[in-house]
DNA sequence: GTCTATATATTGATAGAC
DNA sequence: GTCTATCAATATATAGAC
C-alpha cells in the first residue's frame, strides 16, 4: 500500500512508473462515468494491465479515484500561472482573463471534468477538502487579477470583484458543460463556438463592469 | 411492461400508484448518487418493498431511471409558469426573476439535481432530447421575460436577452450547486445565503444591464 | 511488478407462490 | 401487486507463482 489516504490533499503523491500508468489511464474514465460507473476491469483493459496489479499498487478502488483526483488537480494547478503584466493590455480585460481560463478548461477537459464532477455532485465519501483547495486558489488568484486590473482602471473601482469572478466562473463552466445542448437553441445561432459566446456575454456584461 | 421507452418525452406517463411510489422513491436516489450510483436494492430498501416488484412495475434499470427523469421535469415544467404583470413592478428586475429561478431551484432540488445531472453529466444511453426538452423550455420563456422587460424599459434595449438569460441561469445553477463551499470562501464572509449573493451579484451586472 | 486463478459479495433480472 | 427464493453475470478484492 504505497499511498497514504490521510495525506494532505495539497501533497503531491509519489507515485511509481506503473502507479502513474494507473492513474492516467482511469482519469479520463472516472472523468466520463463517474466513481461507480467504471469498473477495475474497464481500468485494467485501458492500462493494457491485469486487475490484480491495480490492486497491488492501490489498496482499493476509491483511493485510487481519490489519487486520481489529485493527479488532475496537480496538473490543472500548474497550469495556473498568473497572466504576465505585458499580456494585459488592449482589448477587454474581462474577456482576456475569462478567455484564457475557458481556454484551459478545454485543453484539459478530462481533467476540468473529474474536479467539476466532484465540486457539483461529490461522490460517495470522498474528502470534499481536496477539490475546494484548487476551486479556492483559482478563485482567489482570478480575484487578486480582477484587484490589478481596477487598480489600473480598466474595471471599475465601485463593484466587488468576487461577485465578478463568480459570474466569469459560472459563465464559463456553463459554457464548457452546455455548449453541445446551447448550440441547438435558435438564441445561440448567431454564436459559432462556446468561446466567442462567452466573449459576447462578457462584452454585454461590461457595458457596466468596465471603465473606458 | 406498462411503460413505452419510445413515448414522446412530453407525454405523461400513466403510472399505477404502485409505480408511482417506486419512481418517488428512486428520484432523490438517482439525483444524490447518479444511474450506476443506486442498485434496485437501495431504491427497494427505499421504497419499503422488494426487488422483484420494482421489475414487475418496470422492464428493467433503465427504463425505470427514465420514467424518474419524466417525472420530474414534469414536476418542474409545472412550475414555470409565467410572472403576472402585477408581480413585476418595483425593484431591480433581473433580481426579481433571477431569485424566482433560483428559489424553484431551491424548492425542488432533488428534481433540479437530477435534471442537472443529465444536462451537465449524460448518463449512458439516456436520450438527452428529454432534458433538453425541458432546459429549451426553461430558456426561451426566460428570454420572453426579459423581452418584456425591454419592451417596458427596464432592461436596456441594445443587448442580446439570449446573453443575459445565459448569465443568469449560469450563475444560479453556480450559487445552487456550490454554494457549500463557497461560504467558505473569505471573499463570500459578507453574504449570508446564495439568493443574498446571487441579488448582490446580479445587480452589480445590472450598473450595465438596466435603464433607470 | 506483473501475472493467472480464485474467492466472495453484489449486481440486474427471473420464476413462481400467494 | 407483492412477495421469497434464486439465477447468471459482474463487481471488488485476494492468493500465490514468476
Amino acid at each position: 500500500m504505497p499511498l497514504s489516504a490521510t495525506r494532505s490533499p495539497a501533497e503531491p503523491a509519489v507515485l511509481s512508473e506503473g502507479a502513474r500508468r494507473i492513474v492516467c489511464a482511469a482519469a479520463p474514465l472516472f472523468a466520463a462515468k463517474g466513481f461507480s460507473g467504471v469498473s477495475i476491469t474497464d481500468i485494467a483493459a485501458a492500462v493494457g494491465g491485469s486487475k490484480a496489479n491495480i490492486f497491488h499498487h492501490f489498496p482499493n478502488k476509491k483511493a485510487l479515484y481519490i489519487e486520481a483526483i489529485r493527479f488532475v488537480c496537480q496538473s490543472l494547478r500548474s497550469r495556473l500561472e498568473p497572466v504576465a503584466d505585458a499580456d494585459r493590455a488592449g482589448g477587454n480585460p474581462l474577456v482576456m482573463l475569462a478567455g484564457r481560463r475557458l481556454q484551459q478548461m478545454f485543453d484539459e477537459p478530462d481533467a476540468v471534468r473529474l474536479i467539476l464532477r466532484e465540486v457539483f455532485v461529490g461522490e460517495k465519501g470522498i474528502d470534499r477538502s481536496l477539490v475546494a483547495e484548487i476551486l479556492q486558489q483559482n478563485f482567489g488568484q482570478f480575484v487578486g487579477e480582477l484587484r490589478d486590473e481596477q487598480r489600473a482602471g480598466r474595471v471599475r473601482r465601485d463593484i466587488d470583484p468576487a461577485l465578478v469572478a463568480i459570474t466569469i466562473l459560472a459563465l464559463n463552466n456553463f459554457f464548457f458543460r452546455t455548449w453541445k445542448i446551447l448550440a441547438r437553441f435558435e438564441e445561440f445561432a448567431g454564436y459559432d463556438t462556446p468561446q466567442a459566446c462567452a466573449a459576447a456575454a462578457l462584452e454585454t456584461l461590461s457595458k457596466g463592469l468596465t471603465n473606458v
